[in-house]
DNA sequence: TCAAAAGTGTTCAGCGTACACCCATGT
DNA sequence: ACATGGGTGTACGCTGAACACTTTTGA
């Protein structure tokens, strides 16, 4: 028997990308959720998806599904898990891997989003979702701390240049606590991945605070060698 | 259009699993690999795999999985990730799912092992894998190492009375390096999480040593009330 | 001049880590 | 008696956590 025959005995399944993406605005965590426009359940609320195909890796599934909705590339992307319960969708037997995403609110197209109807929530006034994506947010939160703590991959949901104080809200956003600002700025600076510029952010205050800047090679360089990063 | 066509103009795929399956014994962290039987690439090593099948769920496949190759049931079991490239494969696109268990090696299955082609390896000296399994094993490492770190998840690999030394060498087994004797026992006793025997193991000793049971229910008790845990 | 955010040091407690000797027992 | 693994306590340094005041400047 040709070895491709032992293929064919076996069940095919759909499988879909569901993407938790994570926004950073106005001093809170933010989430992009979609009105369905079609049964089931219509009109419920649910995290963007669509489906693999044949030709895409599931990896560049996640990278495309999220350019449609949101109009952007290159984009932080990490798996979470993959949920398999046989009925978990109601009309068809779907495997879903999930994907959170973080993105700069500033750069998201709105026009693109509105056509998808979507919408960014407030971390703690999420709507109930379809299936199983609760679960999925809640994972994705978890990880997302988790994460934020021993590496800072926060800085993705931050524009360019940006001050302490922001990037202090961020991770009070995250973690759903108050850091001490002293402790804070400590901590972060002498893990010493961020560059302080000679400009100052005069938005949000008076005086004015200096902006810094995520050094990434800085970064690789102390991943590579081995160093981690420990917050909180 | 009725809405289930919404699912049909999909691609379907293959979903897999594969088994990183960590057992312990002589004070050495093992992995039992397969020698494949067919082709592709009969006679390389690989992972333990099969298909998820339409009627079970992606968790319950991976239950029978081990299962059918080790007799087990009821076992430590922990999806880490899915690979999804294109072309991991040779001959087919099949995405899989992998998970790692920890078993008992005195509970498993030699004879139904042996019947697979089924062989144990030590943690540092495993074979060259087929596809991607070698970078699946590399990830079960990385998170048994981080998840012995924050929860006291090892035990499932030791028999269910255990001393405090064969903990230690489990601990060091996983992590690779040696754990001073007095913190290890200070650390881990203070997790209050263990229940010491009036019973005395001879075996490896003339003047014996205290078994103790890993208690899972103040364990989850601790759990549910936030408490964490931390080694090293 | 005052309100609002930026910026800055020190002290203390707890924890991880290093370290060495006596104990019990079978051979 | 001795060899083998079992079992125990202390001291030090680092780091996380708590805590309050001065500076700048636009309105």
């Amino acid at each position: 028997m040709p070895h491709t025959s032992r293929y064919q005995s076996h069940d095919k399944h759909y499988v879909a990308i569901d993407s938790i993406i994570f926004g950073f605005d106005d001093d809170t965590l933010k989430l992009l959720l979609i009105k369905r426009k079609f049964e089931p359940c219509k009109g419920c609320w649910s995290l963007m998806g669509g489906f693999v195909a044949a030709n895409e890796s599931v990896d560049e599934a996640a990278d495309r599904i999220l350019e449609e909705l949101t109009g952007l590339k290159d984009i932080y992307l990490e798996q979470i898990h993959t949920y398999g319960e046989v009925n978990r969708e109601l009309d068809a037997r779907v495997i879903s891997v999930a994907y959170y995403a973080l993105i700069n609110i500033k750069d998201y197209d709105e026009e693109l989003g509105r056509s998808h109807g979507a919408e960014w929530f407030s971390i703690d006034e999420i709507p109930p979702l379809i299936f199983d994506h609760g679960e999925m947010v809640g994972k994705a939160m978890r990880r997302l701390k988790r994460k934020t703590i021993i590496q800072p991959i926060g800085f993705e949901l931050l524009p360019e240049k940006f001050t302490l104080s922001q990037l202090q809200s961020l991770y009070e956003a995250i973690h759903q606590q108050n850091f001490d600002k002293r402790n804070f700025r400590k901590k972060i600076l002498s893990m010493e991945v961020l560059t302080q510029l000679n400009e100052k952010d005069k938005v949000s205050s008076k005086r004015g605070a200096y902006l810094y800047k995520f050094d990434k090679d800085k970064y690789d360089y102390l991943i590579a060698n081995g160093s981690f990063f420990v917050l909180k």
